[in-house]
DNA sequence: CATGATGTCTGACTTTAGTCAGATATATTG
DNA sequence: CAATATATCTGACTAAAGTCAGACATCATG
């Protein structure tokens, strides 16, 4: 009844009727369920037949039959790789793009439908931030990405505001050393996003110095993803850069208001070492060789 | 990408491909998905026919062949129900006692080995309950119970915790005018607890006394069920209640560090008036006339 | 270039879910 | 009691999803 476990299933439950129902919702378009979820996954830019296969976990027989059905109808059409004469690619047709995008505004209002169910949008949206993340946390792509891409803009936003909240004083990133883009691109560094789906929940930046050593900074995890381990994913992907970068020595600055941060550098071969900046906000030190 | 929009469809993409995954671990038992959500209709103490064919959203054909499938199978036996030879009774059998078992099992692990995936146990218990709140708000039930049974007595501790973190000089039960149980049970009064599934999610108490009026007590709803107006749907059904025992007059009093309580109360038809007794707690008093 | 592996397609099949039109027995109501 | 409504069941049907074996073209590799 109010047991973790009971909690849990209520919560199944409720999201399987949901589920069905949004599946039907799809039917109103006159097509199986099937072909629709094919018809999707293209338009969500899935192109490879054998990769659509097997990302809706579709036997070759019945995907070749779906595909074929989207074809007669002239929502797409096919051709063959140009590496791989045996492979195929599905691209939408103007009619296909159409109705995909019918199928989106379909599922964009459902969406919208659900949020304006609730008055507390925000955390509605933070509830579902954190299950999603949870579920997806198999799936969470680490990916190499410009510091100034919109994702990365997001991460770092979030970044800052939380410093903003945790630290006594505040945080003002003008005052702060902010770091070059260009260092934390390759080949003097880079910029790791922390990809669930299409939602960024994490990043780190490892930024190249003259000094002998780099820097690894700005590293931030998502409320929402907090708990999955993820930052220690994140530096290990980070350490793996460095080294194929060739740099041997790393260095970093933290803020005792972050305790989970030191202690995960603690845990993880890093040593505290004094002062080497005269940045404003850290007050704690590390080094770690790789 | 980013956009409240964008989040809800995550979500729903993970909820969706881990709800397949569970519909496919029930088929583990070698029985269709139909047949074992009757089984476990029945399970869950649904006997009658009709009420399980209601719950599950089957035409009579094919419920009565799903029936007739497990009873075959030796895992339920039907009976007719004694005042209505029309109607059916399902009940499960000892072998169907013991594949609901391993179902719950099933389940129970399931629910469990998503829990352990997560450190922060509270904070994903809560998202959930909110998100299966919002789901499931068109079914939320209220339901007139003792406020003595366990369903009422989560409510008024998880009520009395969140006013003691409200309360600047917090709250202690004893010092306030705790009303006795046989007040709020009728003819007297009563005590209604809004239900979710099986999750109680708000209460409230129709207080009856003997000074020609009767008192609104312990009004809360759970943090996860904010925002879905059942503190009004509470209220309605406390006075129609009241309506029915033949009260004409209400009164109840609040604390102005609880807002959004005294502006339900301000909209709804309620009167400020002077203070009616000596609780410790209480700055606001109002009257309604019903 | 022979051999085996891979990606796709086709035909033949099964299972599951669901629909619809009666048939049957029982209950309700004027 | 007659007429009507209700609950269940049965038979006949369809749609959708999925399985399996084998055909065919192409690719990779020794």
């Amino acid at each position: 009844m109010l047991d973790p476990i009971s909690r849990v299933r209520r919560f199944n439950r409720a999201v399987t009727s949901a589920v069905g129902a949004l599946d039907t919702s799809f039917l109103g378009r006159g097509r199986p369920l099937g072909a629709a979820r094919v018809l999707n996954a293209i338009g969500h830019g899935r192109s490879d037949v054998a990769e659509i296969r097997d990302y809706l976990g579709l036997d070759s027989g019945l995907m070749s039959r779906l595909l074929r059905s989207l074809e007669d109808a002239g929502l797409v059409e096919t051709t063959t790789h140009q590496d791989d004469a045996r492979r195929r690619i599905a691209k939408l047709t103007r009619a296909g793009r159409r109705e995909f995008a019918a199928y989106e505004a379909l599922s964009n209002a459902q969406a919208d439908g659900f949020l304006a169910q609730h008055s507390q949008r925000e955390a509605l949206l933070a509830a579902m931030d954190l299950i999603a993340s949870v579920l997806t946390r198999e799936r969470v792509a680490l990916e190499e990405m410009d510091p100034r891409c919109e994702e990365a803009r997001h991460c770092l936003g979030e970044y800052y505001a939380e410093l903003g909240r945790r630290f006594k004083q505040g945080f003002d990133v003008s005052r702060s050393r902010d770091p070059d883009a260009k260092d934390m691109r390759r080949p003097r560094g880079t910029f790791i996003v922390a990809m669930s789906d299409t939602l960024p929940i994490g990043c780190v930046g490892l930024k190249g110095t003259d000094h002998g050593y780099a820097e690894i900074k700005r590293l931030w995890v998502a409320p929402a993803a907090r708990g999955l381990r993820l930052g220690r994913r994140l530096m290990d992907a980070t350490e793996d850069a460095a080294r194929e970068l060739g740099i041997t020595l790393l260095r970093l600055d933290t803020n005792s208001a972050l305790p989970e941060a030191g202690q995960l550098y603690r845990t993880t071969g890093w040593r505290e070492i004094s002062r080497y900046n005269d940045d404003p906000y850290p007050d704690l030190f590390f080094e770690k060789r790789v």
